[in-house]
DNA sequence: CACTTGACCTGTCCGC
DNA sequence: TGCGGACAGGTCAAGT
């Protein structure tokens, strides 16, 4: 379930820890997770990583040749970071690694790929249901890779103002807010952490219809999504079940969720209490009260 | 065309 | 205790 706050989390902690470092080999246990895209393993063996950026829930790890790997954790992916011999203090974790008990336990069951650097780390890619993946491409090929042209702006960028909000939602007018916001075209990044959040936190209910919803709701909605996605950051994203963070580390923003989870306690406005419903084929959670149909 | 639903997977939890 | 089934949700393909 990792979206944008996650992801973010993610690539803020690769930056720190892999840029600079030569790819010596790649171990694949599991085919369907990784993939090459009109490229083969001798594009990856000996490249340095440059950067690590992130587009809606893609992350990139962009090589110094003309490859990138992309990779969508879907719901139960794991990017970690394991240094050689770190159960001992290291340059990068002085005391010892921030999870010693996950790393005697890596690879497990989970592990799909690993990405062993000429030092001696490893990256390892964990995804419980397989339905995340890595892919060795080209640069000039992500952009048109459809999962990524098709995305709206970004919502921690510049370019997400309120006229291109309402410009985005305008093409899913007769649909309701949550299956919008969760449209990857419409907006990049939010899931369905965030778009609970965020409803409740501008008062909408998530079954109204985006046609309904006036100017000075869609301008709450907006700052709502902000606020929301920079607070998770901030808290280092959400950890539910399975997210982990690049050095193995849980997330603490569900300590701070409203109503995510939540059902059947006290709204934290109101004091009603929350349900649980269904929207959009996902659970959702929502203050009737605060959040009137 | 616009929108909704099912498939992809595996682990966990619930009721019997 | 064991077992079947529901559930978790991001994206794409298929269906309405």
């Amino acid at each position: 379930m990792p979206e944008l706050p996650e992801v973010e989390t993610i690539r803020l902690g690769l930056e720190q820890l892999i840029i600079g470092q030569k790819i010596a080999d790649l171990n694949i246990i599991n085919s369907s997770s990784f993939h090459f895209i009109s490229t083969n393993t001798t594009q990856l063996i000996g490249a340095k990583i440059t950067d690590v950026v992130r587009r809606g829930k893609v992350l990139i790890i962009n090589l110094d040749n003309d490859c990138a790997v992309a990779i969508h954790l879907k719901m139960t992916g794991q990017i970690i970071y394991i240094e050689k011999n770190s159960a001992n203090a290291s340059p990068g974790f002085a005391g010892g690694h921030p999870n010693d008990s996950l790393i005697s336990k890596l690879p497990d069951r989970s592990t799909r790929v690993v990405i062993n650097f000429d030092n001696g780390h490893k990256l390892y890619f964990n995804d419980q249901r397989k339905f995340g993946w890595m892919r060795l491409m080209l640069k000039h090929e992500l952009s048109s890779m459809s999962l990524i042209n098709k995305m709206g702006p970004e919502p921690l960028g510049e370019k997400f103002t309120q006229r291109e909000f309402e410009k985005q939602l305008s093409k899913r007018s007769n649909t309701n807010i949550k299956a919008a916001l969760l449209d990857q075209s419409v907006i990049a990044g939010v899931g369905n952490i965030y778009a609970d959040e965020s409803l409740w936190s501008a008062r909408i209910h998530p079954l109204r219809l985006v046609k309904t919803l006036s100017k000075s709701e869609l301008a709450k909605l907006r700052k709502s999504i902000v606020a929301v996605l920079l607070k998770s950051i901030a808290s280092g994203g959400s950890t539910d079940k399975n997210y982990l963070n690049a050095k193995g580390e849980a997330g603490s923003y569900l300590e701070f969720a409203n109503v995510f989870r939540r059902e059947g306690l006290p709204c934290p406005r109101c004091q009603s209490p929350l349900i649980k419903i269904r929207v959009a084929g996902r659970g959702t959670h929502v203050c009737t009260v605060c959040q009137k149909p």
